[in-house]
DNA sequence: GCATGATCATGC
DNA sequence: GCATGATCATGC
């Protein structure tokens, strides 16, 4: 037992104030060598509660400071040459379906009122290191309130969305792509024993919790880390007046934006809103598609913030799909050997969301039949994709990485070389040198995401 | 005409 | 120079 001062019930600045005094310094530092490390994930978290604010790691439902009202949370940073990374997904609190669906009022939920005020305290995570030695880069606090109102929005709706879908009894079918900022994260194990209930279906649901994503954490540290400021010049926001969001969605303003160019030539397209867009780049679809969104940058905030990957598809009319598949970055064969499917690349890959802008080949010219945010349903993810990569990895082991699963083995993914050249090799397992590959989504696949996209989505 | 292997273009 | 997104080339 530590004669350590409890915080639990100290006023606000008296927790933020003991709060500053982690940054710049590690645990072991502040606490010495004489600590029992937990095991687990949360470890660095359960160290800080007890050592530093002098309390035991609970998971009441209240808040962990109730008089300053503030929930307790660590994160960890990890350096890359474009600064400071949220090394993972924030984890909030776990989802109750039953509870969730009684829930009208984003402002009064279980959720806003646990998590709607965190302590937030940054640590630079390194691998091999102790949490002891974890230096923490800054603290502070996070009010979903005190967040600019577009941001507080799109949590807003990403919330009831949530919640929409267990109204609807599909909580089974809920997936991380299905929202923007706040997600419906798994849970445990993925064997099926967290299932939960879940109020409108008889069907058992994984466990699952709001969680913030990852690339929006990475916009939450960045002010608490000194010098992390950044200037973002390739980046324009989407939304400019939170009043838009008043009245519909995220999503549908999105979605909204292209409907002016539903059926348009991309070149007409093109020459009212950017004459002077190169249309021999190979980016120039994407290109015009940021103009329809109103975005001339390279990069659009909310979408960085969400991780919403957006991919422009040329479909060929005559059999209703793209020519070409779709890539996904090279792997390393000694990686991917290493890796669970839960912590793969390509499982991280396909659980964000999708736009889609679909333009259409009418012989003459490309038009644009639609716009649609797409996420991979769970079942497709782990039924179909998860067999291929779990063969994939198979063979790179067994000394196979020279002959990978072909097209013609899922109706969803490949695997196909994806290099400079022939000479652009990678390292197998058994250290033989074969030609760099990646995953790729079957062109025959995109083609039925277009046309089950098209049928809700065209006028 | 498609599957598969190979390579280009661009931005950092 | 490399990673990534995009596209070409060829043999079945």
């Amino acid at each position: 037992m530590r004669d350590q001062h409890d915080f639990t019930n100290a006023e606000r600045p008296e927790v933020l104030a003991q709060a500053r005094l982690l940054v710049g310094r590690t645990l072991r530092q502040l606490y010495g060598e004489d600590v029992e490390v937990p095991k687990g994930k949360g470890a660095f978290g359960q160290l800080v509660e007890w050592l530093h604010f002098g309390y035991p790691p609970n998971s009441l439902k209240e808040a962990d400071f109730p008089v300053a009202n503030l929930e307790l949370k660590a994160t960890g940073a990890v350096s890359s040459r474009k600064g400071w990374r949220a090394k993972e997904r924030l984890v909030l609190s776990n989802i109750n379906y039953l509870d969730l669906a009684q829930e009208e009022q984003f402002e009064t939920s279980t959720f806003y009122v646990k998590n709607g005020q965190l302590l937030l305290v940054v640590y630079f995570w390194v691998a091999e290191k102790s949490p002891l030695e974890y230096r923490i880069l800054g603290v502070g606090v996070i009010e979903i309130a005190g967040m600019n109102p577009v941001d507080r929005q799109i949590i807003r709706d990403d919330w009831t969305k949530i919640r929409q879908a267990v109204l609807d009894g599909r909580a089974h079918e809920l997936s991380e792509g299905d929202t923007s900022y706040l997600k419906a994260a798994r849970k445990g194990a993925g064997t099926g024993q967290d299932d939960r209930r879940q109020p409108f279906s008889s069907v058992a649901a994984p466990n699952r919790a709001f969680s913030f994503r990852q690339s929006f954490v990475t916009r939450l540290i960045e002010p608490l880390i000194d010098g992390s400021k950044k200037l973002r010049e390739d980046e324009q926001a989407l939304v400019h007046d939170e009043v838009e969001l008043e009245t519909k969605t995220f999503d549908d303003l999105v979605l909204e934006r292209f409907e002016p160019f539903l059926g348009r030539t991309v070149e007409g397209i093109a020459s009212e809103l950017d004459p002077n867009l190169n249309r021999t780049a190979k980016g120039f679809y994407a290109d015009v598609a940021r103009r329809m969104l109103g975005v001339s940058t390279r990069r659009i905030e909310e979408f960085e913030k969400a991780d919403i990957i957006m991919k422009t598809v040329r479909i060929q009319s005559r059999r209703k799909r793209p020519r070409e598949s779709m890539a996904f970055p090279a792997f390393r064969y000694r990686d991917l050997a290493k890796q669970t499917w839960l912590d793969s690349d390509l499982r991280d890959a396909l659980s964000k969301r999708f736009l889609f802008v679909f333009f259409v080949d009418d012989g003459e010219s490309y038009r644009l039949s639609h716009a649609a945010f797409w996420a991979m349903p769970e079942t497709t993810l782990e039924g179909e994709v998860r067999p291929v990569w779990e063969e994939t990895q198979r063979r790179i082991k067994s000394g196979r990485a020279d002959d990978l699963p072909t097209s013609g083995e899922s109706r969803v993914a490949h695997v196909r070389p994806h290099a400079r050249d022939a000479a652009d090799t990678d390292i197998t397992p058994d250290g033989s040198h074969v030609v760099k590959k990646c995953f790729w989504l079957n062109a025959a696949f995109i083609g039925k995401i277009f046309e089950e996209t098209a049928r809700t989505n065209q006028p």
